[in-house]
DNA sequence: TCATTATAGTTAGGTGGCTAATTATGTCAA
DNA sequence: TTGACATAATTAGCCACCTAACTATAATGA
């Protein structure tokens, strides 16, 4: 993912905003230092899973499995959870069942659709990986105490809801 | 890019928390909220830029470029700048210099650099783009007063500042 | 019944990022 | 002076994602 590394200061944001009118300065500023924050977070988990021979799709796989009951779902529920097509979702199982983390089951009652689980060694894996994952993350969260990571929600929470309007005309 | 459309569940995020004694839940909870909206942002703006037949590492590209006051840069700068590596810089400025956005010209100086220049054309595609991004930045951002702006800021300096423990020991 | 449509998964081919190696040039100290 | 190293940009080849097209199966309705 590409790492936004340099946010503008407050004189160039300025000089935009002159010849664009219709910016909305602490509104850019606030908008790329999420991206930058953001990008930087996932940057360290790559390099985190990467010390467990993971890559950042097939281990978000590995979680979704884990989060289900049964250790089990589909390729296209996978797919839709994770905002990847189904033709993605089929090159991320290739490489997890390769690697015996995954298993994919065939499903007598609809001939076209497939089971894939989660299989013990997959479990394995993500039993190495999360307390390595969520040690860093606490520390990494640490600075903030409860009431700002609520703030935090929130906010991400309004903005979220406010990218319907993203999208108004086109 | 991938986009995490599924967070965890309350219940979820406490059975992971038992099975993994290191898990801070209102942590990942923050973090996955984080992540989630910032990859929505960046769909959305690659849907955005797509309408003005521009893709988003070469649009930073001509942003970085507008921010310089002579709307020039080199290759090694902007790589560093955009968090790429130099040989994907290089394919970046092909695609704009092939659409005639920016211009590549020879340093007498240190014949092993390049400077990189917007065109005219490159300053006219970005007013062509900016007013339309600002405009939908602004709608997406406009839930949220000034004080909630710099809060938001303000919590992501922590967890940025917070990230060099991330890589600890490692 | 059976043509039409919808759905599940895969395959084929393209693209943008990556790493590693290459070419060319500049810098510096013995 | 010159050998070793550093730096700038590029090329070559890999990988994970994409879109579009395909196969197989299920569901629907005239």
């Amino acid at each position: 993912m590409l790492q936004l590394r340099d946010l503008p200061t407050q004189e160039v944001l300025r000089r935009f905003a002159q010849r664009y009118p219709e910016a909305d300065v602490t509104a850019i500023a606030s908008f790329l230092m999420l991206l930058r924050v953001a990008t930087d977070l996932s940057v360290a988990l790559d390099a985190c899973l990467s010390k467990h021979d993971l890559l950042q799709g097939r281990w978000w796989v590995l979680i979704l499995l884990m989060r289900e009951t049964d250790l089990t779902s589909t390729p296209s529920v996978l797919a839709e959870k994770l905002g990847v097509t189904r033709a993605s979702m089929t090159g991320l199982l290739d490489g997890l069942e390769q690697g015996g983390l995954v298993q994919r089951i065939s499903v007598p009652q609809d001939r076209r659709s497939v089971k894939i689980q989660l299989t013990p060694a997959g479990q394995a894996k993500l039993d190495a990986v999360m307390p390595d994952y969520y040690t860093r993350l606490r520390l990494c969260m640490q600075g903030l105490n409860e009431q700002q990571r609520n703030d935090l929600q929130a906010i991400l929470g309004v903005i979220d809801r406010g990218m319907s309007a993203w999208d108004f005309n086109q």
